[in-house]
Parts: C-alpha cells; structure tokens; sequence
DNA sequence: GTCTATAGTTAGATAGAC
DNA sequence: GTCTATCTAACTATAGAC
C-alpha cells in the first residue's frame, strides 16, 4: 500500500466513523424505516450525497453499524470468565453490562430495536456466530453447577436473566428515570443497580 | 342514544378494533415512522381513506393503540397482591407477566419500542398515571421488607428486574429463540421460563 | 473526495362522488 | 360509512460538474 492510499484510507475511515456516530443517534431516534439519510448528514456536518459515496444505501449502513457494535461487545466485555468461581465471574459480568449499559446506551437500544421488529438484519448472524458464542457461556454455567458451585439452574434462562435485567437501564431508561423520579441516573445509581442485581442474582443462584 | 345511533357505535367500535389489530402488527414490523397506513388499510382489507375517517392522522391511531394496551395492563393483570404473602405474590406475578409474553408478544413489543426510542408519546403517561400505580408496588415490598417476609431489596430494582426478565420472552424473542435452537418456544418452554425465574427471584430475596 | 441538481418513489392527508 | 382520485411533502439514490 502507498503512502497515498494509507492517506486517503484515513479519510475513509475518520469519515466513516463521523457518518457511524451520526446514524447511531439517528437509528435510535427515529428506527431504522424512520432514520433519514439527510438527517444523518445534518448530525454529521457533511453534504448528504457523501454518505451514498461512503454507503451503498441505508441499509448497508445500518449492517455496517450492526456489525460494529456486535464486533465491539465480543472483544471487549461480553463473556463469563471460564477461569473464575462463579461468585466473581458473574458479578464481574453483571458490573460490566451495567457499565456498558451507562456508558453506551445506544449501541443497546439499536440492538434492542433491531431484535424488536423481528431482527430481520441479524436474522443470519444469531443462527450462527451468536449460537456459537452461546454454547461457550452455557458450557462455562453447566461446569459450576456440575461442581457444585451453585444451584441447577437453566444456563439459558440465566444468562438471559441477566441480559435482560441488565440492558433495562439502557434500553428502557426513559421508564427507569420516571420511576425513579430524575432527570437522568447518577452514578450511584448506576452503582445501586450494579449492588441490587448482583444480590439477587447470586444468592438466587445458590452461589456462596 | 337512539338505535341508529347504537348501530352506527356498533360499526365504528368494530371497524375501530379490526383496524387496532391491522395496526398492532404494522406497527411491530416497522416502528412508528416506518409504519404505512396503506399497509394497514391493506392488512385490515378495507380502504385507505377509512383509516383517516376513524383516525385523525397516524400518530392518534398510535397514541389510542398505546392508550388500549396500557389500559389492559391496569385493569388485567399487572399488579401485585398487597393481600398475599410475598412468595404467593410474586410467583403469581411472575407468571401472569411470562404468560402475557407468551400470549400477546405484539403489545410488550410496542411499548417496548416506544420506550426505546425515547417514548416521545409515552412521556407524560410515565410522569403522571404511571408513578401514582408505580408507588403503590413500591410500598408493597416496602411492607414486606418491614415485616421481615423478605431481605431487604431496593423495591424499584426488583420491580425492574422482574418487569425486564419476563417481558425479554415477548420483546427479544427473535434471539431466544435462537438461543434455543426452536422455531418457536413451546408450551414447556414457557413453563421452564416460569419455573426458572421464579426459583431465582424468590430465592434471591430470601423469601421463605 | 465533495457538491448541486434532479429523477423517481412512496408516503400522509383530503376532496368529493356514491 | 365507503371509495376513487389527487394534492403535497419527504425521502432515497444517482448523474455530473468541480
């Protein structure tokens, strides 16, 4: 690769990832049907034709923006360590969801959305990549019960126990700030989640 | 009321409710924006221009297909027994909440989806007719902590989770059914759902 | 790589005959 | 209460100059 292609591989990709963060707050306001391509270009201060040159259409956008999301929870946090008892690799999972949700809403709720109306873009990568992933994490559950280490439980209903109740304060925050009666959550609350699930979820569990 | 006038309510309350139906799963396909009122009129096989006789324009037919769906959570199901023992109560909550996924998946989805988006429709509702119903579950749980019929566990978190991990059966059922490796979920697997949760939670707030 | 102009499509909403 | 026809607006996508 020439020093003039590395150059405008930088622009392709600091523009892409301008266009990435415009339509992400534009998918999670308006959903996919309702997303506009001249509003993404509004958010990301460019023409709107520019977007066409960057995207073959709005939903190759939307896949691409998919995959990064996805591609992010797999090499960052999104995993049970297997090395662990599972009073700390639970509660280290619950943290880090908890966190994520705080600190990344969005990627949440367009996941969320996604799954909602049908997951007609994901339909291929959850009959796959995902059931793969899965498996591990339900192997990592059946290990701890097979030792002993907490109560029979259903790998899967667990694990989407704490998905569930973990994505809710990203997912469903408008409700959680109403209930709660705020503005937005603080951090102590964000912590008093992360106190609260842990909690249940490991007591619930028989774990010592 | 005259009879005419009676038979011409009949008609409206009919056509009304075909066109709710028609506009339910619309709504659930596409999102609010990206819902057509051609395809609903479709859906419901009747003309376009009738949807726009009942209905003012498409957001009063989502705010009044909102208002039907909250309307039957008050009035159905979704409420905690002050009466009862905690155990009692929210295992019956627990599985009134599962069952409900299972049995009207369309509804949770939609209001799902309008919370998600920021339920720009839904705001005042939440401030208002939701944190009046909210506080009573609050001081139900409240008086079981003081009684000692359970630990004592933040009531909203709790309400939550519960809320979160029975309706992910309704909302995310695209991924668990995936998870699961199912075309759709069973009979059985909704009783396993039940059951799972149900162990966990009680137990995970110490209730005896 | 960026911009303007525009073609082509689809939608919401209304008017007016029946 | 229902239907056809039509107006108007918004949006995707592309062509072509710079």
């Amino acid at each position: 690769m020439t020093k003039a292609n590395m150059s405008e591989g930088n622009i392709r990709q600091k523009n892409k990832a301008i266009i990435f963060s415009a339509a992400k707050k534009e998918f999670v306001t308006y959903g996919f049907k309702g997303a506009s391509i001249k509003r993404i270009a509004e958010r990301a201060g460019i023409a709107r034709a520019n977007i066409h040159y960057y995207f073959k259409d709005k939903t190759d956008l939307y896949q691409q923006l998919l995959s990064n999301i996805i591609e992010v929870w797999n090499t960052d946090y999104d995993t049970l360590s297997a090395d662990q008892a599972p009073k700390e690799a639970i509660s280290t999972y619950i943290r880090a969801k908890v966190m994520h949700s705080k600190n990344d809403p969005d990627s949440s709720r367009i996941f969320a959305s996604e799954l909602i109306h049908g997951a007609p873009i994901l339909h291929d990568y959850l009959n796959t990549d995902f059931k793969t992933w899965l498996q591990s994490q339900v192997a990592i559950i059946e290990s701890w019960v097979e030792k002993g280490q907490m109560d029979k439980v259903n790998p899967h209903h667990l694990l989407f126990l704490i998905w569930s109740s973990t994505q809710h304060y990203a997912d469903f925050n408008a409700q959680v700030v109403a209930a709660l009666d705020k503005e937005a959550m603080s951090d102590d609350d964000f912590e008093e989640v992360v106190a609260s699930l842990t909690q249940i979820i490991i007591k619930g569990c028989g774990i010592k």
